[in-house]
DNA sequence: GTCCAGGATACTG
DNA sequence: CAGTATCATGGA
């Protein structure tokens, strides 16, 4: 149905291998080397197959291939397409500057010989990316995959396709108008329940906005903008910039799986401090987010 | 049983 | 202010 270029350094195994890490993910599927995923674009509910086909040269492999497998997308809702899989798949970014930076460091060396590709994996949506972080706190990941699968099958639309089920994300706009109650029978707690709704109703009015977010010049501004919401602190905004905003240098310097990937990659008996892992991070300058993405992917090794 | 998870907030001294 | 309790549940 459609092609698109992607840029040098740009694996498509990698991404799916870290779309793959949860075998609780029900927001996309992967089957033989392609990611089946429904999006709606306005306003109307597509499923897409996106594959990196392997090609009888090398230079063919330089393109996604995207087939629509249910909805019939106009021109115009290609064109969105497009834009979704490129902050999808950050495909718009030069990554040579990363490379050079990892190449003057320990840490990120190996990790990015062994990922050479890898590019953040983001979420575009940012009533997913922050309410998914909110989820996210303080839990476990496969108890947030799990509250996550139960608030979208509970409050998400769903495309079947070949007897198969595919789901969006609840909208903001359903969300606003639930009770706190109807979270918490999910195992919600009754504060992540508040913060979920409360970024919803916010998002709602208008008061929210991803493109107002990318407008501000600074992103210490954005940072700002973000921690202001109720439960969205330090860790949950970094987490936004960086998976939805694009932001190269946030960076959850809190977080956990950060915390685990250094210990094992640096080989210590406990996790780093907060000022060791500042100190290590300047070498990351302008590239936190890449070195924390790097890291995180670090944990999966186990997983094909 | 205990402790820790992709934290953030409300409460306490 | 800094320090502490609290949250809900699963897995190690």
């Amino acid at each position: 149905m459609m092609e698109i270029a992607v840029p040098d350094c740009f694996s498509f195994d990698e991404c799916l291998r870290f779309l793959g890490r949860s075998d609780q993910e029900v927001l996309h599927r992967i089957e033989n080397g392609s990611l089946y995923k429904a999006l709606k674009v306005r306003g109307e509910v597509l499923l897409l197959k996106i594959s990196c086909g392997q090609p009888e040269n090398r230079r063919m492999s330089h393109q996604l291939q995207i087939e629509c497998l249910a909805g019939t997308p106009t021109a115009d809702m290609l064109t969105d397409i497009k834009v979704y899989l490129a902050q999808l798949f950050d495909l718009n970014r030069d990554l040579r500057g990363f490379y050079k930076t990892a190449e003057q460091d320990d840490v990120l060396r190996p990790l990015a010989m062994r990922y050479r590709g890898l590019r953040i994996v983001g979420i575009p949506d940012l009533f997913e990316a922050l309410t998914w972080a909110i989820i996210g706190q303080q839990i476990t990941l496969s108890f947030a995959y799990t509250m996550k699968k139960r608030f979208t099958e509970q409050f998400g639309e769903k495309l079947t396709f070949a007897d198969k089920r595919y789901w969006l994300y609840p909208t903001f706009q359903t969300v606003a108008s639930l009770q706190v109650d109807d979270l918490r029978e999910l195992q919600f707690t009754t504060r992540k329940a508040e913060y979920v709704i409360g970024v919803a109703k916010a998002m709602a009015t208008g008061e929210l906005k991803k493109e107002k977010l990318l407008d501000m010049r600074e992103s210490q501004q954005m940072h700002q903008a973000l921690t202001a919401i109720r439960g969205v602190g330090a860790w949950t905004a970094d987490y936004v910039m960086m998976k939805c905003l694009q932001q190269k240098s946030a960076f959850p310097i809190a977080d956990v799986g950060l915390h685990n990937a250094l210990k094992i990659q640096l080989g210590l008996k406990e996790k780093p401090s907060q000022a060791q892992i500042r100190q290590m991070a300047v070498k990351w300058e302008g590239w936190e987010a890449y070195a924390t993405f790097y890291l995180w992917r670090s944990l999966y090794d186990d997983f094909t």
